[in-house]
DNA sequence: ATAAAATGCTAACTATAGTATGTAGTATAT
DNA sequence: ATATACTACATACTATAGTTAGCATTTTAT
Protein backbone atom coordinates (compact mmCIF):
# COMPACT_ATOMS: atom_id res chain seq x y z
CA UNK A 1 0.00 0.00 0.00
CA UNK A 2 0.98 3.49 -0.72
CA UNK A 3 0.50 6.35 1.10
CA UNK A 4 0.70 9.51 -1.16
CA UNK A 5 0.27 12.80 1.21
CA UNK A 6 2.27 15.56 -0.74
CA UNK A 7 2.44 16.98 -4.59
CA UNK A 8 6.44 15.98 -4.21
CA UNK A 9 5.56 12.51 -3.00
CA UNK A 10 3.18 12.26 -6.19
CA UNK A 11 5.32 13.06 -8.61
CA UNK A 12 8.28 10.44 -6.73
CA UNK A 13 5.63 7.31 -7.07
CA UNK A 14 4.67 8.13 -10.67
CA UNK A 15 8.19 8.19 -11.56
CA UNK A 16 9.12 5.56 -10.02
CA UNK A 17 6.09 3.61 -11.55
CA UNK A 18 7.46 4.72 -14.96
CA UNK A 19 10.88 3.86 -14.94
CA UNK A 20 9.69 0.78 -13.44
CA UNK A 21 8.07 -0.18 -16.25
CA UNK A 22 10.84 0.88 -18.97
CA UNK A 23 13.17 -1.64 -16.90
CA UNK A 24 10.54 -4.34 -17.32
CA UNK A 25 9.93 -3.58 -21.09
CA UNK A 26 13.50 -3.58 -21.99
CA UNK A 27 14.53 -6.75 -20.36
CA UNK A 28 11.57 -8.25 -21.89
CA UNK A 29 12.60 -7.17 -25.32
CA UNK A 30 16.21 -7.97 -24.67
CA UNK A 31 15.31 -11.55 -23.60
CA UNK A 32 12.92 -12.12 -26.33
CA UNK A 33 15.38 -10.91 -29.39
CA UNK A 34 17.48 -13.86 -27.42
CA UNK A 35 14.86 -16.66 -27.90
CA UNK A 36 14.85 -16.82 -24.10
CA UNK A 37 11.78 -18.18 -22.04
CA UNK A 38 11.38 -16.15 -18.15
CA UNK A 39 12.78 -19.54 -17.13
CA UNK A 40 15.96 -19.73 -18.92
CA UNK A 41 16.43 -16.01 -18.28
CA UNK A 42 16.39 -16.88 -14.92
CA UNK A 43 18.65 -20.13 -14.51
CA UNK A 44 21.45 -17.16 -16.28
CA UNK A 45 21.14 -14.84 -13.91
CA UNK A 46 20.28 -17.08 -11.14
CA UNK A 47 17.21 -15.61 -9.65
CA UNK A 48 13.55 -17.05 -9.46
CA UNK A 49 11.33 -17.57 -12.62
CA UNK A 50 8.75 -15.49 -11.13
CA UNK A 51 10.47 -12.88 -10.13
CA UNK A 52 11.38 -11.95 -13.92
CA UNK A 53 8.08 -11.97 -14.86
CA UNK A 54 7.57 -9.78 -11.98
CA UNK A 55 10.15 -7.38 -13.10
CA UNK A 56 8.65 -7.45 -16.63
CA UNK A 57 5.52 -6.40 -15.17
CA UNK A 58 7.14 -3.82 -13.24
CA UNK A 59 5.85 -5.27 -9.90
CA UNK A 60 9.13 -4.94 -8.22
CA UNK A 61 11.64 -2.38 -7.47
CA UNK A 62 14.75 -3.98 -8.43
CA UNK A 63 18.10 -3.70 -6.55
CA UNK A 64 21.72 -3.05 -8.37
CA UNK A 65 23.10 -6.26 -8.07
CA UNK A 66 20.18 -7.89 -9.90
CA UNK A 67 20.10 -5.54 -12.48
CA UNK A 68 23.78 -6.68 -12.94
CA UNK A 69 22.89 -10.03 -13.04
CA UNK A 70 20.36 -9.57 -15.79
CA UNK A 71 22.70 -7.45 -17.47
CA UNK A 72 24.79 -10.19 -17.70
CA UNK A 73 22.74 -12.69 -18.68
CA UNK A 74 21.55 -10.81 -21.73
CA UNK A 75 25.05 -10.06 -22.48
CA UNK A 76 24.64 -6.06 -22.48
CA UNK A 77 26.08 -3.56 -20.08
CA UNK A 78 24.18 -1.94 -17.69
CA UNK A 79 23.63 1.28 -19.29
CA UNK A 80 22.08 -0.48 -21.64
CA UNK A 81 19.24 -1.22 -20.03
CA UNK A 82 18.04 2.39 -19.78
CA UNK A 83 17.98 3.54 -23.26
CA UNK B 1 26.52 -11.37 7.24
CA UNK B 2 26.97 -13.30 3.94
CA UNK B 3 26.87 -17.15 3.60
CA UNK B 4 28.81 -18.16 0.45
CA UNK B 5 28.63 -21.61 -0.39
CA UNK B 6 29.45 -22.23 -3.99
CA UNK B 7 31.59 -20.67 -6.55
CA UNK B 8 28.56 -19.08 -8.56
CA UNK B 9 27.44 -17.19 -5.30
CA UNK B 10 31.47 -15.70 -4.86
CA UNK B 11 31.07 -14.89 -8.47
CA UNK B 12 28.06 -13.01 -7.94
CA UNK B 13 29.11 -11.68 -4.44
CA UNK B 14 32.50 -10.06 -6.06
CA UNK B 15 30.30 -8.41 -9.12
CA UNK B 16 27.88 -7.03 -6.76
CA UNK B 17 30.73 -5.21 -4.44
CA UNK B 18 32.22 -3.90 -7.77
CA UNK B 19 29.39 -2.84 -9.23
CA UNK B 20 28.07 -1.10 -6.00
CA UNK B 21 31.10 0.33 -5.49
CA UNK B 22 31.34 1.94 -9.23
CA UNK B 23 28.03 3.34 -8.84
CA UNK B 24 28.81 5.20 -5.52
CA UNK B 25 31.84 6.61 -7.08
CA UNK B 26 30.02 7.71 -9.68
CA UNK B 27 27.93 9.68 -7.63
CA UNK B 28 29.96 11.33 -5.35
CA UNK B 29 32.03 12.06 -8.47
CA UNK B 30 28.82 13.96 -10.06
CA UNK B 31 28.32 15.20 -6.64
CA UNK B 32 30.97 17.24 -5.80
CA UNK B 33 31.44 18.57 -9.85
CA UNK B 34 28.02 20.23 -8.76
CA UNK B 35 29.41 21.36 -5.61
CA UNK B 36 26.96 19.94 -3.61
CA UNK B 37 27.25 18.54 0.03
CA UNK B 38 25.52 14.52 0.58
CA UNK B 39 23.20 16.94 2.87
CA UNK B 40 22.37 19.17 -0.37
CA UNK B 41 21.78 15.89 -2.37
CA UNK B 42 19.85 14.61 0.20
CA UNK B 43 17.11 17.80 -0.08
CA UNK B 44 16.99 17.05 -4.16
CA UNK B 45 17.03 13.30 -4.09
CA UNK B 46 14.54 13.39 -1.02
CA UNK B 47 16.66 10.80 0.40
CA UNK B 48 18.47 11.09 4.31
CA UNK B 49 21.89 12.26 4.31
CA UNK B 50 23.32 9.24 6.14
CA UNK B 51 21.93 7.10 3.25
CA UNK B 52 23.52 9.09 0.08
CA UNK B 53 26.86 8.44 2.21
CA UNK B 54 26.11 4.61 2.39
CA UNK B 55 25.36 4.57 -1.39
CA UNK B 56 28.65 6.45 -1.68
CA UNK B 57 30.55 4.25 0.71
CA UNK B 58 28.70 1.02 -1.49
CA UNK B 59 26.82 -0.04 1.56
CA UNK B 60 23.71 -0.42 0.69
CA UNK B 61 21.95 -2.33 -2.39
CA UNK B 62 20.06 0.61 -3.94
CA UNK B 63 16.71 0.11 -5.52
CA UNK B 64 16.20 1.45 -9.19
CA UNK B 65 13.60 3.91 -7.90
CA UNK B 66 16.58 5.19 -6.02
CA UNK B 67 18.84 5.68 -8.24
CA UNK B 68 16.27 7.39 -10.43
CA UNK B 69 15.65 9.94 -7.55
CA UNK B 70 19.45 10.64 -7.70
CA UNK B 71 19.81 10.85 -11.76
CA UNK B 72 17.13 13.53 -11.30
CA UNK B 73 18.91 15.67 -8.82
CA UNK B 74 22.02 15.29 -10.09
CA UNK B 75 20.54 16.12 -13.66
CA UNK B 76 21.86 13.15 -15.52
CA UNK B 77 20.15 10.11 -17.29
CA UNK B 78 19.99 6.85 -15.71
CA UNK B 79 22.24 6.07 -18.25
CA UNK B 80 25.02 8.44 -17.30
CA UNK B 81 25.17 6.82 -13.75
CA UNK B 82 27.02 4.08 -15.34
CA UNK B 83 29.79 5.07 -17.56
C1' DA C 1 44.82 26.82 16.34
C1' DT C 2 40.16 26.50 16.43
C1' DA C 3 35.46 26.83 14.91
C1' DA C 4 32.23 25.19 11.52
C1' DA C 5 30.84 22.27 8.00
C1' DA C 6 30.93 17.94 6.07
C1' DT C 7 31.33 13.08 6.28
C1' DG C 8 31.82 8.49 8.63
C1' DC C 9 29.95 5.04 11.42
C1' DT C 10 26.96 2.38 14.72
C1' DA C 11 22.79 0.70 15.82
C1' DA C 12 17.84 -0.01 15.92
C1' DC C 13 13.69 -0.06 13.52
C1' DT C 14 9.99 -0.69 9.57
C1' DA C 15 9.11 -1.15 4.87
C1' DT C 16 9.70 -3.78 1.09
C1' DA C 17 12.73 -6.50 -2.10
C1' DG C 18 13.62 -11.19 -3.03
C1' DT C 19 12.40 -16.29 -2.70
C1' DA C 20 9.30 -19.89 -3.38
C1' DT C 21 4.90 -22.77 -4.19
C1' DG C 22 0.78 -23.59 -6.31
C1' DT C 23 -2.80 -22.74 -9.60
C1' DA C 24 -4.99 -20.56 -13.53
C1' DG C 25 -4.74 -18.81 -17.96
C1' DT C 26 -2.35 -18.23 -22.75
C1' DA C 27 0.27 -19.20 -26.54
C1' DT C 28 2.48 -22.75 -29.75
C1' DA C 29 3.03 -26.79 -32.03
C1' DT C 30 1.55 -31.37 -33.55
C1' DA D 1 -8.56 -30.58 -30.45
C1' DT D 2 -5.25 -31.29 -27.09
C1' DA D 3 -0.85 -31.71 -25.15
C1' DT D 4 3.12 -28.83 -23.88
C1' DA D 5 5.61 -24.92 -22.82
C1' DC D 6 5.24 -20.42 -21.17
C1' DT D 7 3.47 -16.65 -18.48
C1' DA D 8 0.36 -14.43 -15.00
C1' DC D 9 -1.07 -13.99 -10.50
C1' DA D 10 -2.01 -14.67 -5.46
C1' DT D 11 0.04 -15.56 -1.19
C1' DA D 12 3.23 -16.28 2.47
C1' DC D 13 7.73 -16.07 4.18
C1' DT D 14 12.73 -14.14 5.19
C1' DA D 15 16.29 -11.25 3.92
C1' DT D 16 17.64 -6.85 3.37
C1' DA D 17 16.84 -2.03 1.61
C1' DG D 18 15.56 2.34 3.43
C1' DT D 19 14.90 5.68 7.45
C1' DT D 20 16.46 7.91 11.40
C1' DA D 21 19.17 9.57 15.54
C1' DG D 22 23.36 10.32 17.83
C1' DC D 23 28.08 10.73 18.20
C1' DA D 24 32.94 10.39 16.26
C1' DT D 25 36.09 11.78 12.90
C1' DT D 26 37.77 14.42 9.13
C1' DT D 27 37.97 18.44 6.16
C1' DT D 28 37.75 23.31 5.22
C1' DA D 29 37.90 27.98 6.17
C1' DT D 30 39.24 31.91 9.09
Amino acid sequence: MHTINSFTQLVFYMSKKKVLQLFGEKVRELRKERGLSQEELSYKSDLHRTYIGMIERAEKNITLANIEKIAKALNVHLKDLFD
